[in-house]
DNA sequence: CGACATGTTGAACCTCATCAACCGACGTGG
DNA sequence: CCACGTCGGTTGATGAGGTTCAACATGTCG
């Protein structure tokens, strides 16, 4: 593609990593080019908020890379990881104004923002984004009641076991590799042993032991505290009570 | 309004009960006319399965009158419900194909239903339809979040507390009374207590021994097994955990 | 090297699940 | 009309799973 004939704009989003996965991917180029010219790249460190439940959020984003967290909190500073965002999700509400949850980088983060008029207008003018956007919600709306299911009745070994086995099926995924359920799969975490607790409702302490049961029933190996590595998914799925499900 | 120029079908719709707090009060008369001729209304008995999460499911509704129940089950048959939905609330997932849970009637039930392939062209037709439905699912959503850190991090008396709130709140907005602190907000349970225990991630025994607790402490006044009065909403509140939150 | 954050392990405690008995309401059939 | 079974709900005794508190290990950065 001769880069000469594209402005600047068009050809950054064209080469954008999530260019095809994320909602970017509804548009065709005209309006991808409009979507540049109101959209920058930023860098956010580990630990920072990005939303508050305070304020209304005034943008939206794109993952690029790393890991978001949305949490809520009691008053009395419990906390519970309510959705995690990877690369290339989409953060933020459109058409509401208030935010009932904090949004926080769980690791270092690059996304691209939206100015949050800007988008909505864009939005109004493109029936494909907006349902795009529906289609990422009720996605959201899925995953959130798979949770409930885990967060109400498992135990602490399927919650982590289920975890786990999210991670690896994403990590499958990701690499494109068919790991016709004879290869180990090896994976990083993308939370802090805090983060697990607060997204599974345990304690750090609970996840810890639970994960060294894992390993010394060689479920997992862990390579290092962020790193492992699960021999036989099968294995771990029906620990974590997903028996039938396939890792496709 | 001379109910003689209406065809009978939009008459129908226009006297609906929901008619104005439904996904249908995105319609005018002229959408709604189009709408009334592919509804149909069918009554359901308590604990009949309105979906499954076996077959795709071939129609959407709306909630006249009545609870139903959205749950999801273990392989070894552990049970949570993930959504509750009331009059007037929208039952079914537009533009999706698989249904990941099952609908079940929580009491006898009144409901408005649409043939799937009808009403997604409709929605297709009427971009505010659409814009509707996203909204309400946003709302799910936002509820399943908050029922997530119900969840995964409150104790029982919180839970039970949060749950009898939420009611008592639905039903001050029900009846339009302005219950400004001080008076006793009086309402039925919508479920049994096998089912508040499958919402709240409990057994059985423990939602009923919360009650009798919150009871014995004047909480609650217990008027039979599917009523209850509150005379302090406040203190409800505060045991439930949500404390600054006001009841409007 | 020491300081601090992150993660692991151990022991005691506590909340909630489990198992079991009981109660009252309701419907059925003898 | 009363005996009986069933269903939904309550109450009690016991124990397990997970939290809490505390000590220890490991890793990282100045």
């Amino acid at each position: 593609m001769p880069t000469g004939v594209l402005p600047d704009a068009l050809q950054r989003c064209g080469q954008c990593l999530v260019r095809h996965r994320a909602v970017c991917a509804a548009m065709d180029d005209e309006q991808l080019a409009k979507l540049s010219k109101i959209a920058h790249r930023r860098k956010i460190p580990t630990g920072q908020v990005i939303m508050s439940d305070q304020e209304p959020a005034s943008f939206f984003a794109n993952i690029i890379s790393g890991t978001v967290k949305l949490t809520k909190t009691t008053s009395d500073g419990r906390q519970q990881i309510v959705g995690l965002l990877f690369p290339p999700d989409f953060l933020g509400r459109a058409f509401r104004h208030s935010n009932p949850y904090f949004a926080e980088a769980a690791s270092d983060l690059e996304i691209c923002v939206f100015p949050k008029d800007a988008f909505e207008r864009l939005a109004g003018e493109y029936p494909e984004l907006q349902h795009r956007l529906f289609e990422r919600t009720l996605d959201e709306l899925d995953a959130a009641r798979e949770w409930m299911l885990l967060l109400g009745r498992k135990t602490a070994e399927e919650k982590v076991a289920d975890f786990l086995y999210l991670l690896a099926r994403r990590s499958v995924l990701r690499t494109c590799a068919d790991h016709s359920q004879k290869e180990a799969v090896r994976f990083d975490l993308p939370l802090s042993r805090a983060d697990i607790a607060d997204y599974l409702g345990l304690t750090i302490e609970t996840v810890s032991r639970q994960l060294t049961r894992l390993k010394t029933a060689r479920t997992i190996r862990l390579i290092n505290n962020r790193t492992l590595e699960v021999p036989n998914l099968a294995a771990l799925a029906s620990i974590a009570g997903q028996d039938g499900l396939p890792a496709h």
